[in-house]
DNA sequence: GATGAATGAGTGTTCATTCAT
DNA sequence: GATGAATGAACACTCATTCAT
């Protein structure tokens, strides 16, 4: 191994996740990601296979944390339903929170790529949201919950929180997130509380 | 835009329409627009400035008519806040209803032309927001509605609908839509009303 | 039409002709025959799909003509095999005498081509191969051949030829092509003729 | 590189003769041959000098024992000219059919080199048809041969050859050398011989 | 000798836009 | 207005070679 000088392959993701969340991924030039990442063109390729490959890892590093998270969470039977859920919201606030960064890519790229490869996310990001649908379900099976559409319902409010988030990546100041959390929290319980 | 037509101008935004839909923007070629309106590639740059132009223009025909169903309920009398509110998520619904292609095209390239020519949108899409917003705040005022805050709700909602809508799009049926509608309904309601 | 200063399609196959002959297929550049053709290099991909295609092409050039001569002589009926035999190998060495850099590109490139798209290659080569069987095959029956295996002998022969005419390329005087034609048909004929 | 050879100098080679028969040099990769070798890339670089370098040591590997088998026979006063070209043939023939890749090495990938790089080849190849030229002369002097110019009919009888065994190594079977051995046998006899 | 991560010059191809006709 | 051949900057990716360990 010549050099090893730190990680090149996280040097090089971060590099990534800068230039993406600042030009978006179709104009964002490898070449300009390597110098960020003070790296050889040919080292990005070493580490991800091509450009898309990249962007993937970076959702990895997004959802991968968050998933665990939920798992922990949904696996907890001291928690009710509506707990579960405020916490589910709170685990992806807290990780849009701590790298605002990863969350411009994902508000901005994510749709896209799943449109164009949607055999690439047989992953985190699809456990996540199974996880969470479980939640609504167990929610509406307890009587907690009213009896919506899960599906309709779980699109609704992480379409919703991506909108909001990408405004705030815009901006992002923790009292405003914060705002912005107390706000969906409060909504979608009066939204889905059946009292 | 509206009588006569059998015109290049209409040709061009309606093969662009389709072309986005499909492949999305930067994946689509103006070659490949030219020839699905059976028109020549200097053309389109004689109706149209440049490639984003067109997609500039798809979006005023998508929020102009909205917003102008937008003002004639605003500025009806004789609705209560919340009929306003539903007959605004109704005009958009509906508009998707009948040009799913448009609606595509909205919901997977509005954002990002918006992160990278803010200054392009003075235009129809920003006058929907704002007369939305006057509905949400005219309710609060009436305490019709809870007191949200009034931008995170509309990004909330708005965000959340496109959603279900980019989902919709990939299957476009008449019942799935209304079942999306009534849930959304049903839920902003129930999430909105201060009973 | 912009510029329509001559013909660009004829100017690159020329410009491809001399860049093959000097550098051989994989060391000669795009950007190189667009300067030496004096023509963008976007203009080449306007005539050629790709590299491979203009290659393609310039067999075509060559073999075309080479198998309208051949198809003429061998339905002739006043000519013997031996005379038919003679022509073949004339309208080569003429084909050859005249455009020595595309002599250089054929014996340099056709093979490793073949090999590696057979699929390209169902055109004027293969149909000069077949004529050119024929006119054996018709001699073996009139018993002016000898009983030789055809394919085996028209591998023998252009296999030679191509190698006398890839050392001639080097140095192509009329004088000495005229030897090679002269030592080959003797040879052959002796080698061929059953007397 | 004859013994005890279990060596990684070795394994290169073997792997290098395969790959370049299967993909041909240019659209070999070094770091295929390193894995088909199993020996890291570096190991290549402290056998050979580079890529070319290693084709030529394979065109040596061929044309050594080609070579050393010649002049032999060559030396041999008790064969005439008419046995000894026989004899030329069947070491080409035997060294052919005994190491088929390396043939298609040869037949694919020498003249190429040859023309690029023609102060590289002051081997083993020269030698061989040097003495092979030699061969022919002394028949011509005992006119046991026909008076033909040397320098052609050697280049024209190894040309065919090259291509028939081009031809065979698609589909190397005993048989079917044995078949093209006797039609160059007989051909080139009756077109030398002055009978 | 052996390794394989690191390198970066080099290349075929694309495609939005132009402009002479 | 209409055309489409012409343009050339731009870019993702390759791969032979190196060299610190």
């Amino acid at each position: 191994m010549r050099h090893k000088e730190g990680n090149k392959e996280k040097a090089i993701i971060e590099a990534a996740i800068e230039t993406f969340a600042e030009d978006g991924f179709y104009k964002s030039k490898i070449v300009d990601i390597a110098e960020k990442a003070n790296v050889a063109i040919g080292s990005i390729y070493v580490y991800y296979k091509n450009k898309d490959d990249i962007l993937l890892k970076i959702f990895d590093q997004i959802w991968e944390p968050i998933y665990n998270d939920m798992k922990r969470i949904a696996s907890d039977k001291s928690y009710t339903p509506t707990q579960k859920f405020e916490f589910m919201l709170d685990s992806v606030f807290d990780a849009f929170e701590k790298y605002p960064e990863k969350a411009v890519v994902f508000v901005n790229e994510q749709n896209r790529l799943m449109k164009e490869r949607p055999k690439s996310f047989t992953n985190y990001y699809e456990l996540f949201i199974k996880e969470g649908e479980k939640i609504i379900k167990s929610g509406i099976r307890s009587s907690e919950f009213k009896n919506l559409n899960v599906r309709i319902f779980r699109r609704f409010v992480l379409g919703g929180l991506r909108e909001l988030l990408r405004e705030w990546t815009k901006n992002p100041t923790k009292r405003s997130l914060n705002q912005i959390r107390d706000s969906v929290k409060y909504f979608c319980k009066t939204g889905i509380l059946d009292k």
